[in-house]
DNA sequence: AGCATCGAGTTAATCGTTTAACTGATTCCA
DNA sequence: TGGAATCAGTTAAACGATTAACTCGATGCT
């Protein structure tokens, strides 16, 4: 089979005996024509299968119609919720959503990034970018949503205020009557901090606090890894809240395989109230970080900032504590 | 703060009392020249933080030195492993991965494919297509991986033996001891039929059959919502084979909260051994679909379809029985 | 009639790169 | 010594579109 080249508009130009700026006009609908003309384009279009190419569009536009979404890990439902949204949004306004999963690997990421930032006319990133990237994003005119706190010209930040969101946790389970608190945070996080904070100034209520493990991946593998050390230890905490919903998950069961009964002997929770959370056994107690309306919200501000409307202040989301059983009544 | 324009290789090339086509070999490292001339170039560009323009170097090569990966959504892990896969192998080769959630609308896909299809050097499609984009696609010279049986030409395949993985299901449940079986299929699926022919031909081994159910979409949601129909019907199945893990996973949530005991009165099973059922509790027996290495052996095939190596056969993985306790002996 | 306006379409420059073909100067080798 | 080969770089034509500025004829208005 001969890989037989594209039809150009110049084909299309020639065939139909106009010029390639009147296909041009046609094409994008800047124009009308003679009934006669457009039917001879029209008619040439098709039988010669052409389709405008975009890259060469851009060139002269300035514009791709597409904005990039980095984020950590498509396999993590957090990740994979902020890309439905955004992409929902996007596709809603005409505009590609090219996604590119750093996949953790910091040296990668600057050179992706780098890449797709002139692919894009804009970019939603959901990691710890450097800040030199940042600023050269910025330096291009290119507009940047960050999730996260960052002050910094031509860049708004979306996030889910995780210090309330800790917080709740932290006074719901001291409300349930838990006296020991273990924390299993995944520090490399931008978020874990203000977690482990709320959930520390939440616990300070009742005048108790969380002894802090790590794990080294925010996923269910860490968390049952981990979970021996946290109950086994001596003095043993009746209530864990770990990172994520992920990790939550490892833990539970783990704990479950030592013997242990949840929430009866330990309640567990964790945050992002990822779908499957609802459906474990017993259900998973957890915080909903809108992880979708993040997403949304972020592809929304970066399309008004690609229309003109530079935001004017940062977007704060409210977390939502979503009470189930793995942190019932002791 | 001004929006400057970036810098061209025209910028870079008068500031270094250069041609461009200096500093466009000497970028793209095809050919040294005087240390004094290297050194003005390097000092130049990063002086002016120049980035070359992929766009505009696609133009003249022709090559995108990106491909692109339609998915039907990334919330499910099955989609989010063979984007894992695919991208990491990508990564590897220097490739950039284009990824697009068709988010379930037939009528957006054939936009979005169509548009996707000129800004990539290949694709590959995990979706019910239209074949005429296929054609449109082979037509143009570019590669397609398509997930599934399909038989076109310029179009390679790749699947996981759907049947095999049913059947082995099948046996194993008939050897548990199970005698009365429900499939809860989804229909849309490309796969759902040979899954379903996989289960029944397994069973018949033992002169059973399933009863059929079917589901709208893949998700937990709908296995919960279908769970009481299925068993509550009289002659209630004692093993209830689902689509996916997902729809699994929320039938067995339900069943449970119906009273029942899982695996004791009724087995539960999915297909594609996602993360999570591992920590289900009971852990969900599945048959790992090798979600990521598909998207890897998609991507290895693309890739080698674009070096030139044409592949000669399709390829078809071998799935794999994950026996959990959802299915315990009896 | 005279002049401005409008409609339908064209011309040619442009976007930021790459690359084939060229130029001079030097070096090599017989 | 003289021609070929190499080196270090340049010139200019692409790639496939968009678009500002133009042309040419017809129409409208007074």
């Amino acid at each position: 089979m001969q890989p037989k080249k594209p039809a150009t508009i110049r084909d299309v130009a020639a065939a139909a005996g106009v010029s390639t700026a009147t296909v041009s006009k046609f094409i994008n609908g800047q124009q009308r024509f003679s009934a006669e003309v457009e039917a001879r384009m029209k008619a040439v279009i098709d039988q010669l299968g052409y389709r405008q190419n975009p890259l060469a569009r851009s060139m002269v536009t300035g514009q791709t119609k597409s904005v990039g979404l980095a984020i950590m890990d498509v396999r993590n439902p957090h990740f994979a919720n902020i890309v439905k949204g955004a992409n929902r949004v996007a596709i809603e306004h005409d505009y590609n959503l090219l996604v590119v999963d750093l996949e953790e690997s910091p040296k990668r990421e600057q050179e992706l990034l780098g890449a797709l930032s002139r692919r894009v006319d804009g970019l939603i990133v959901s990691s710890r970018i450097p800040l030199e990237t940042v600023d050269w994003l910025a330096q291009q005119g290119k507009p940047v949503v960050f999730f996260g706190a960052i002050q910094r010209q031509g860049v708004v930040a979306v996030r889910t205020d995780g210090y309330r969101a800790a917080n709740m946790l932290g006074r719901h389970l001291a409300s349930q009557g838990r006296k020991r608190f273990a924390y299993v945070g995944f520090p490399q996080a931008r978020w874990n901090a203000e977690r482990l904070q709320g959930l520390q100034d939440g616990l300070a209520q009742i005048g108790a606090s969380a002894k802090v493990f790590d794990v080294n991946l925010p996923t269910p593998e860490e968390g049952e890894a981990i979970c021996s050390r946290v109950l086994l230890a001596d003095d043993r905490p009746d209530a864990v809240v770990c990172y994520n919903d992920l990790i939550a998950l490892g833990f539970m069961h783990e704990a479950q395989s030592l013997g242990l009964k949840v929430p009866d002997d330990v309640a567990v929770a964790g945050f992002d109230d990822i779908p499957l959370s609802r459906y474990a056994n017993p259900p998973l107690t957890t915080v909903d970080m809108q992880s979708e309306r993040q997403g949304v919200v972020a592809m929304e501000r970066l399309l008004g900032a690609l229309a003109g409307n530079w935001p004017d202040a940062d977007t704060l989301l409210e977390p939502r504590l979503v009470a189930r059983q793995s942190t019932g009544r002791q």
